[in-house]
DNA sequence: AAATATATTAAACACTGTTCAAAAAAAGTT
DNA sequence: AACTTTTTTTGAACAGTGTTTAATATATTT
C-alpha cells in the first residue's frame, strides 16, 4: 500500500515539475512561443514523455490558467475584511489593476490569450466564481442605497468591462505612448476618473 | 514607360491578391493558424513566391491591421455629421461595440492578437489619430459644461478602457453564458449602463 | 527469477516560417 | 531573330513545431 501511495506521489510530483518547467517558459514566452520541447528539456526529460502527464500542450494552459484565477480570486477574497460594502467595492477594482501590474504574464494568460478560440469550460467556473463576488459586493452596496435604479448584473458586467479594459490596454502595451505618463499611473488615473463619476451615485 | 508602368500594376495587383487570400485566411483563423503555406496555396502560388512581396508573415499582418484601422476611423468620422458633441460622444462608444458585432475578425487582429509582442509602430499611428478624434469630441462636450473639472486625458483613458472592454470581453466569447441574455444585447446594456451613469455629469 | 505493469525514450509524421540556389519567364539589346 | 540581362517563380532545404507510437527500460508483483 505505501508503495503505491510513493508511486502515486512521484507522479505527482512528475506532475508539479512538468507545471513549474511550463509556468516559467509560458509567463516568459506567451503561449505559442512555448514549445513542449523547450518544457521537456528545461527538467531534462524527453518530450514524448510530457505526453504521459498531460493530455496536450492545452492541458498544461489550463492547469497554470486555473492556478492564475485561483491567485486572483484568493487577493479578491482578502479584502472580505473591510466592512463597507462600497470601499471594499472600490477596491476591488485596485486588486484586478494591482494584479495586470504584479503578474502581468498571468492576466496575459488568463484574459487574453485565446489558444483553443473556445471558452476555457473548467477554468470557466472559477471565472464565473470571481464575478459573482463582484456581484454580490455590488449588490450589498445597493442594499445600503448605492447605485440605486441601475441593474446589478449590468453595472457589473460595465464595473468588469471598465476594469479590464484598463488592464488590456496596460498588459497590451496600448498604452505608453499615448500619453506622457506612465502606464501604470494611467492606470489608476482612469480609475479614479470613473470612481469620481460614480462617487455621487 | 508604358512596359515597366504594366509591371508596376502587376506587382501591385499581385501585392493585393496575397493580401486578399491573406485577409481571407487571418480573419477566418487568426494569426498562429494562418501559415503562409496556406496563403500561397490560395491563390495557387509557391511559399517562397510570397517572400518576393512581403518581407515576412508579420509585414502581412500588419498591412491588415492598418486597413482594420482605416475601416474603424471612417466610421468613427462618419459621426461628425452629429451636431451636439455629446450625442457625437455617446454614438462613438456604439460605433466602437458595432464594429467589434460586425468586425469581430478585425477588431481581434486590431486590439487582441499579439505577435511581434511590440508596439505596432506604423499602426500605432493610425490608432492615435482615433484617440484624438475621441479626445477631441470629450473636449467639446466639456466646453459646452459636460464633464467639468476631470482631466480630459484621463477621461479619455477611461472612455476607451469601459468600451475595449466591453469589446474585449465580447471578442473573446467571455460574456457568454455569464447572464442570461446574448452577448449581443449584454454589450449594449453595459454601455447604456456606463451612459446612465455620467448622464448626470 | 519470471511475468507483468509502469514509465521513458527516440524516431517518425505532418506541419510551421524562412532562405536560397536554380529554373523559368519577361524585357532589353544587338 | 538571337543573345543577354533582369525580374519573377519555384522547390528543396533548414530548423523548428505538436503529437503519436513502437520499442525499450525500469519497477512492481507473482
Amino acid at each position: 500500500m505505501s508503495i503505491s501511495k510513493r508511486k502515486e506521489q512521484e507522479k505527482i510530483e512528475m506532475h508539479k515539475r512538468i507545471l513549474n518547467s511550463a509556468r516559467k517558459i509560458f509567463l516568459e514566452k506567451g503561449y505559442e512561443q512555448t514549445s513542449i520541447r523547450n518544457i521537456a528539456s528545461e527538467i531534462s526529460y524527453s518530450p514524448g514523455s510530457i505526453y504521459f502527464y498531460f493530455k496536450d500542450k492545452s492541458e498544461i494552459f489550463h492547469e497554470l490558467h486555473k492556478e492564475g484565477f485561483r491567485l486572483f480570486l484568493s487577493q479578491m477574497k482578502a479584502l472580505d475584511v473591510i466592512a463597507d460594502p462600497y470601499e471594499r467595492y472600490k477596491a476591488l477594482g485596485l486588486v484586478f489593476i494591482r494584479f495586470a501590474q504584479n503578474h502581468t504574464d498571468y492576466y496575459n494568460l488568463m484574459f487574453l490569450v485565446s489558444e483553443t478560440g473556445k471558452a476555457q469550460g473548467e477554468g470557466f467556473q472559477i471565472a464565473q466564481e470571481a464575478i459573482e463576488h463582484l456581484s454580490g459586493v455590488i449588490q450589498q452596496c445597493q442594499d445600503q442605497g448605492k447605485f440605486v435604479g441601475l441593474n446589478n448584473k449590468f453595472f457589473t458586467l460595465m464595473t468588469l468591462s471598465l476594469v479590464h479594459g484598463i488592464c488590456s490596454l496596460y498588459c497590451k502595451d496600448r498604452m505608453s505612448g499615448f500619453f506622457e505618463k506612465s502606464s501604470e499611473e494611467l492606470m489608476l488615473h482612469g480609475y479614479e476618473t470613473f470612481i469620481a463619476l460614480i462617487e455621487l451615485k
